[in-house]
DNA sequence: ATGCTCCCTGAAGTCGCTACAGGGTCAAGG
DNA sequence: CCTTGACCCTGTAGCGACTTCAGGGAGCAT
């Protein structure tokens, strides 16, 4: 198949798919008529695990990994755990940053009473502690 | 005061703030002897609210938008609060997203039994539907 | 010949920085 | 006077994961 026959069936862009090939992650596939890539099955597997590693949240970096284990049937699965677990544990400190900056926001948020500029409270809370002038820095 | 005390008292990084110069958010700033950057209060003031901005998430556009409001003091709260909800929004959305991604890594990162890699269900679930010789596609 | 859809390459742009190369400036110390 | 060291300067390239753009070529239908 042509790389946007390709691209319909994994829901991944055809520049992306490039790309892809561009920085390693897919191998050169073979070439038709017209100078047109032409994938086959396999490419179209592979392509599938990187796209669903990438909904996942892994980087290129850890697909990359990944995909070089499976390939490595005797190895053990520990890596494979360390990778998903190190990427779980960011994903859920990400949680607690982003819940905490929430918290903050929709104080800012609520805060505002729409009136002028002078009075809004949203700005306020961006501005350094003291005006401009200090006298008491 | 010079860049580096500038960048101590905002814990901005010296390379950051000349950054912002270059990308228009603060003003270039005069020079003294020897070429160097000379910062005053309204310096200090205007990047500790680009600081506190990027604290809280914002994008640097979203920070122009901003500090350009601030200086029309007649103007309505309105558009400040726009940006702050669509911000608090995104923010949300980001949490959903991830919320279930943490769900989906853990039950991967559960479901690791400590095997070799043809067992691993981590990859199994990383794989596409079918093996990728196709009989049953 | 024209129009259309698909495909090609290579380069540049996005965001918000960070890092590096290769210097200049200035005060203190010997 | 000279060196050391902290600080500063400019300009450019790199990061991740793409997206967009410029400028074409391939192949089919009309």
């Amino acid at each position: 198949m042509r790389i946007g026959e390709l691209a319909r069936r994994t829901g991944v862009r055809v520049e992306t798919i490039r790309w892809y090939e561009k920085s390693g992650l897919l191998e050169k596939p073979a070439r038709i008529a017209g100078n047109y890539r032409d994938y086959d099955a396999a490419a179209l597997a592979r392509l599938s695990f990187i796209k669903r590693g990438r909904d996942l949240g892994f980087s290129l970096k850890q697909i990359t990994e990944l995909m070089a284990l499976t390939r490595n049937a005797r190895a053990d699965c520990e890596r494979v755990d360390a990778i998903a677990r190190q990427h779980l544990a960011e994903v859920e400190r990400k949680i607690v940053d982003l819940s905490s900056l929430r918290r903050e926001l929709s104080g800012l948020v609520n805060s505002c009473t729409g009136g002028a500029i002078g009075d809004c409270d949203i700005l306020q809370a961006l501005a350094p502690e003291g005006p401009p002038s200090r006298s008491e820095g």
